[in-house]
DNA sequence: CATCGAGTAAACAGTC
DNA sequence: CGACTGTTTACTCGAT
């Protein structure tokens, strides 16, 4: 019935025709979560640093990737001990059983399985002083370099603004600096306390050959020291062809050598790795490339000495040579209690963030569609490739080679980029299609939770399909059933994207709902709601992890154990997220309850609910294990088969709090595997 | 190349 | 009558 080839024609039609007004037009309708028009994305952001102009690099973010770096050095260091420093580059060798002085357990571990606590335990006092202390040091270092560069990028796009005729008004310019200048200061004095900070925690000396040594060797880098910078500015991954259209935005910095090279290699999977290789294939890690702007460091040196006297801040304690100076060290700027429990402190933190889902590939996608508004609209528009230059900095990429989601709890990231985005969503810009939610990507619901902002205001279109939109829509509600309108208004609401070309997409919502069997609509007094049918759900989804042989090679590859685990644990909880996220489905009798579905991933056929689940019967019965959707007066009654209509039932019905649940699933992660 | 999942478009029927 | 809602069909695309 539809008029032929004019799919492809028609295609396009969407976004060129009503990509413009359409965004007003019906969004509210639906509705639509305020603000709408507001989002249009792209312009109000201040495209310098590579992040939403509100969102700029705080203090608090680059605070925290010092933090992350110290303790990934630690771990490394660790690692390091465990293999028994035999490994010049080689990941597997980490898997050595050579491991000296370190328990098997230890040894056999990833560095990022170790909780903070037992790298306590198994890193002498003056090993974790002399980590951090020379953690803190090249921190401080790169950071001064850092500054210098962001100076220099300043005023090479001030030129470079001025030489394309850019008609940006002067005036902005003006400000822009300014509200730099201003960051700057902020960022250092905040680095100041930090600091100050690390220092109380007692960041004695210790011999930097001794330090820097196992370290240098280290396969993968943390996030490199130089690689700090290229985050804040977002600096453009490597496969990132078109970008040059928005590269005078002033992302790249590809004047800048330190950064340029690291850039060179190929990207996907273990960027980290590329990141922090230089040229001649030595690993970067902590040898500081810097160049001349700071001081080398030579065996007999201390980043923290120069000039005869300490350069800790705010201590200018003259000493007469290396020797003096480390006393001084050790003496002055001690570790006690207190700060040994700081120390801690950050160490969970950077712990909780490792176990965060991560971010199989394609680390570009920024906020590219800041940029490119258009290329978030559906149709495939061939430069959608430009995204900004955003990407991999160094500070996603952790030691596991796996990149990593900038989101966390102490960095208020999320605007910077849709972490979640596999490869598949934005990439090309094409097309909706490919969707990576139901793949390995992370699991949608923690994704949406750590990016919640970044997708609520930027034009992005959201990496998942509509169904596990739908689905966590209506998870997310305390009766686990919603109104189409109801499933409108949350697209609208989660997302800028979807507050335009509401009819395609309400098309598509509506398609999805009654082509997927894991939705079942149910009536209630107040018409109709759809409820999720978990059992569906999970069936319907193929367990991509296990054949999907280029997920395995990439998690392989980036790898060390850790992205193993990371990787796979994000997959899992993706798998079982549902449950997870549904109080009511936790219990064991239902759905193959999360564990179970961990075979999925593992290889294992799905089939746990294969028992009832392959009966499955004709939708028309709403099976709405959903979630013991009590709710709907409707009896759940049809429930046939499952037995474990027990438990069902009994969960809290809603009561326990909806939304929190992500919570749980994002802990999920951490304990499979073990 | 076939198949499958997903996205898009659209026709159509029922309801409000 | 028109907007919504829901179902269904057709087609394209990308991945496997």
């Amino acid at each position: 019935m539809m008029v032929e080839s004019a799919s492809e024609t028609i295609r396009s039609a969407p976004s060129s025709q009503n990509g413009v007004g359409s965004l007003s037009g019906q969004a509210d309708g639906s509705g639509g979560g305020g603000a709408t028009g507001t989002t249009a994305s792209g312009t109000g952001r201040d495209v310098t640093t590579g992040t939403d102009s509100n969102g700029e690099m705080s203090p608090a973010e680059l605070l925290h990737f010092q933090q992350q770096q110290a303790l990934q050095v630690a771990r490394q260091f660790l690692l390091q001990q465990a293999s028994g420093l035999s490994s010049p580059g080689n990941n597997d060798s980490k898997q050595s059983a050579s491991a000296v002085q370190v328990p098997v357990s230890v040894a056999m571990m990833s560095p990022q399985m170790l909780t903070p606590q037992q790298m306590q335990q198994i890193l002498s006092p003056p090993q974790l002083q002399a980590l951090l202390q020379q953690q803190q040091a090249l921190m401080l270092q790169q950071l001064q370099e850092y500054y210098k560069k962001q100076q220099e990028q300043l005023h090479l796009q001030l030129l470079t603004q001025q030489q394309a005729g850019k008609p940006q008004p002067k005036e902005a310019l003006g400000n822009k600096q300014l509200a730099f200048q201003q960051q700057l200061l902020q960022m250092q004095q905040l680095q100041q306390q930090h600091l100050l900070n690390l220092q109380r925690q007692g960041l004695v000396s210790l011999q930097p050959s001794q330090a820097s040594g196992p370290l240098q060797t280290l396969p993968q880098a943390a996030v490199c020291p130089t690689d700090l910078p290229q985050l804040w500015k977002g600096e453009g991954a490597p496969g990132q062809p078109a970008e040059d259209s928005v590269k005078q935005e002033g992302l790249d910095l590809t004047g800048t050598a330190a950064t340029a090279t690291s850039f060179a290699a190929p990207p996907k999977v273990s960027p980290s790795l590329s990141h922090h290789t230089l040229p001649n294939g030595q690993p970067t890690v902590l040898t500081s490339r810097r160049d001349s702007s700071s001081h080398e460091e030579t065996p007999g040196s201390h980043p923290l000495y120069g000039h005869g006297e300490c350069k800790w801040p705010g201590c200018e304690t003259l000493c007469e040579d290396l020797g003096q100076f480390i006393k001084h060290l050790n003496t002055e700027h001690a570790l006690d209690d207190r700060s040994t429990a700081q120390c801690r402190v950050q160490m969970q933190v950077v712990q909780q963030l490792e176990i965060q889902p991560l971010e199989p590939r394609d680390p570009h996608l920024g906020h590219w569609s800041q940029y490119h508004p258009h290329c978030s609209q559906l149709n495939p528009v061939p430069d959608s490739s430009s995204f900004s230059k955003v990407t991999v900095s160094a500070a996603d990429s952790f030691p596991d080679g796996l990149v990593h989601p900038p989101t966390s709890a102490a960095a208020p990231v999320t605007p910077l980029r849709p972490p979640g985005l596999g490869s598949a969503s934005l990439h090309g810009g094409g097309p909706a299609r490919r969707r990576s939610s139901d793949k390995f990507c992370s699991p949608i619901s923690s994704e949406l939770a750590q990016n919640h902002e970044f997708y609520k205001n930027a034009d992005v279109r959201p990496p998942f399909t509509y169904a596990s939109l739908i689905r966590q829509a209506i998870l997310e509600t305390p009766d686990r059933q919603l109104t189409l309108n109801e499933i409108y208004n949350w697209f609208t609401r989660m997302f800028a994207y979807f507050r335009r070309n509401t009819a395609t997409w309400k098309n598509a919502v509506r398609h999805n709902l009654s082509l997927h069997k894991c939705f079942v609509r149910v009536e209630n007094v107040k018409g109709a709601v759809w409820t999720v049918d978990e059992r569906e759900y999970q069936k319907r989804r193929p367990p991509k992890m296990t054949g999907s042989p280029t997920l395995v090679k990439n998690m392989i590859s980036g790898l060390s154990y850790g992205a193993l685990n990371a990787s796979y644990q994000a997959a899992l909880a993706e798998s079982s997220f549902p449950l997870l996220n549904s109080p009511g489905m936790l219990n064991p009798g239902s759905t193959s309850s999360l564990l179970p579905l961990s075979h999925d991933d593992v290889g294992a056929p799905l089939e746990p609910l294969s028992s009832n689940g392959s009966s499955s019967p004709p939708r028309l019965s709403p099976p709405q294990y959903s979630h013991q959707v009590q709710v709907k007066e409707e009896p759940a009654e049809a429930e046939e088969d499952r037995q474990p209509g027990p438990s069902l039932g009994a969960p809290n019905p809603s009561a326990s709090g909806p939304p929190e649940d992500r919570d749980l699933e994002e802990e999920l992660p951490g304990e499979e595997l073990s």
